[in-house]
DNA sequence: GTGAAGGGCCAC
DNA sequence: AAACGTGGCCCTTCAC
């Protein structure tokens, strides 16, 4: 063992450990002058609320300097609080989310001028397949270094091994190295606003990964037990339905149905002589007529409910704050849109009972604001269809227009089923989707569908030749750009049509889910920004809405304060129509 | 037992 | 045969 240690300790450059507050200041006068730093703490755990911060380093191009915190009171002290959270030296840190959610709990700090190594890898390999984004690996790949990781999640709470801090000195000292060939490539692939938004973002991200979403526990339970008395029900009344073809089924050894098994009920509703093509529930939907399938149809429903949406909601309210802390994922779509898990906040069910129990806690309220049809506006903007655009700039019903415009009747004439048309063509076609896929939807022949593209087209030129011109681009250049300039490349085989004519549709649709998720960032940089000093806190983001928690006394400031940030950045990408903010103030997320 | 794949379905 | 984009969660099935 001391073996090891000696010779590791030849093999790596110095580095002080600084466990007092003299060595602190003399530390902090080094970092202070330096342009760039390298940042990264080493912690007890990965929960903010259980952990605790054991070291914090960093790193310049001569020094580096591990602080431990466990020797004397370096979070308590506003010297380093200050560094952090000025917007000079820039801090360099690989998942600065991570570290921001220790700092901003344990040290009170709000970081700022942030590079993050692991958001500029994501950007500069642009959704490639198969790269990862560990430390380790873009270190690797990058400056063809290997980091030993062995030590990252050793027990931090103990006395240090020289091995311990020397991994947390190598750790820190990559990021500067590391942050230069970034930024190189960065230049070469035109991402630096998107890179300076994405940076910008994730202290915000970490803030609302801290701050939580309350959920009523009460409400939400009393919503479980409808559910379970409701599938308790149905599932019994399915199994008698069944029981004729389970007794089919006995024959073969099988004396019993699961009705969550597809392939299962498949087989049973075959036997009963109902000839289903798989159990969705479009393909269910044919065969409602017979009241077992439309009873599956319910018990689906509710299975669902119960299973993604019940009890295991109410696992994920933290002991300490009787909130619920999701992980959002800043790049979580290669458009660049934000994914959420542990557990998806971004995915409760629209349905007034589920959205009453998210709610404020008592005393503070909510503001929902959600962006009026950013995507189309982004088409519209981008195509700059003069008919689109003059839609937008009406305010009216933008899919009452649009069947207007369809159908060459006056507005006031359009029919339930020409809106509904055109509204399936307007979200549609922003997808890529074809006559054949328009005529799945609205359960038309493909002819008419054929015909209903055509008018659709005729009435927005501009959006056509957009929309083609962006699929024949992304297949010819194998890349697409979103607004603030984030890049998608796509790997394919063009003798592959199927494959081909995926990339196409791609190639319409990243532009505008991309550009979408660039406004929303921003608006989210703005908006905390904008907060800071309030109470108020952005709690949730779900594509193109934003959910606030704050007192109820500053409730309208709060909204002012939505409504004003969100609708400045969707200007900053739309510039030739209005950005339209609908917001709402509510105990709970109803709108 | 564990993990990957696929079906199904929730969100925007 | 494929058929509109981006995700995550839960379940079953099947291979190891």
């Amino acid at each position: 063992m001391p073996r090891v240690i000696v010779a590791s300790r030849m093999s790596v450059r110095p580095y002080t450990l600084v466990t007092d507050s003299a060595a602190l200041g003399d530390c902090l006068e080094t970092l202070r002058g330096q342009p760039l730093i390298g940042l990264d703490t080493e912690t007890t755990g990965l929960d903010p609320f259980t952990s605790r911060v054991r070291l914090v380093q960093f790193s310049t191009p001569g020094d580096v300097f591990v602080i431990d915190c466990f020797a004397f009171g370096a979070l308590e002290d506003s010297r380093l609080v200050g560094l952090l959270e000025l917007p000079r030296p820039i801090k360099i840190l690989h998942n600065a989310k991570f570290d921001a959610r220790m700092l901003e709990r344990h040290a009170g700090a709000r970081l700022r001028g942030v590079f993050d190594t692991y958001l500029a890898s994501q950007l500069v390999e642009a959704g490639a397949h198969g790269q990862t984004h560990s430390l380790r690996a873009v270190a690797e790949r990058h400056l063809g270094v290997a980091i030993d990781k062995r030590q990252q999640l050793s027990d931090w709470s103990g006395i240090l091994s020289a091995d311990q801090v020397e991994y947390a000195a190598a750790d820190v000292r990559v990021l500067l190295p590391l942050r230069a060939k970034l930024v190189e490539k960065i230049r070469e692939l035109g991402l630096i606003n998107v890179a300076k938004i994405e940076f910008d973002c994730a202290p915000v991200v970490a803030r609302m990964e801290n701050a939580g979403i309350y959920i009523d526990r009460v409400r939400w339970e009393a919503l479980c037990e409808v559910t379970e008395r409701a599938h308790a029900i149905l599932r019994d009344r399915l199994m008698e339905d069944f029981s004729g073809a389970v007794q089919q089924m006995a024959l073969f050894g099988k004396a019993e149905i699961n009705l969550d098994s597809p392939t299962q009920v498949q087989d049973a509703l075959h036997r009963l002589g109902i000839p289903v093509e798989g159990t969705r529930a479009t393909e269910l939907q044919h065969f409602a007529k017979h009241e077992i399938v439309a009873r599956l149809l319910e018990y689906r429903t509710v299975a669902k409910q119960l299973t993604s949406y019940g009890r295991a909601m109410l696992d994920h309210i933290h002991p300490v704050t009787g909130r619920i802390h999701p992980q959002f994922i800043q790049i979580g779509a290669t458009s660049g849109r934000f994914a959420c898990m542990d557990p998806s906040v971004q995915q409760i069910p629209n349905a007034p009972e589920y959205r009453d129990a998210v709610r404020a806690p008592e005393g503070r309220t909510l503001v929902v604001a959600d962006y009026s049809q950013i995507e189309l506006r982004i088409l519209a903007d981008w195509s700059q269809d003069t008919a689109l655009m003059k839609a937008f700039q009406s305010g009216e019903d933008l899919h009452r227009v649009t069947a207007s415009q369809m159908f060459n009747v006056p507005l006031a004439d359009v029919t339930k089923s020409q809106r509904s048309a055109a509204k399936s063509l307007n979200f549609g076609l922003m997808y890529g989707m074809g006559a054949q896929g328009l005529a799945m939807r609205i359960e038309s022949s493909v002819a008419e569908a054929e015909r209903l593209v055509h008018k659709y087209f005729s009435a927005y030129r501009g959006v056509e030749q957009w929309l083609r011109e962006a699929g024949e681009q992304a297949v010819r250049d194998r890349e697409s750009r979103t607004r603030s300039g984030r890049l998608v490349r796509y790997e394919f085989d063009d003798e592959d049509r199927a494959q081909t004519a995926g990339i196409a549709r791609l190639g319409k649709n990243v532009p505008i889910q991309g550009t979408s998720a660039d406004i929303t960032k921003v608006a989210m940089i703005e908006l905390d920004a904008a907060l800071s000093g309030t109470d108020a806190q952005i709690v949730n983001t779900i594509h193109d809405e934003l959910v606030v928690e704050c007192d109820e006394s500053i409730a309208d400031a709060t909204r002012d304060a939505v409504e004003r940030t969100m609708t400045w950045a969707g200007q900053q990408f739309i510039r030739s129509i209005p950005v339209v903010v609908e917001t709402s103030v509510s105990v709970a997320w109803n709108k």
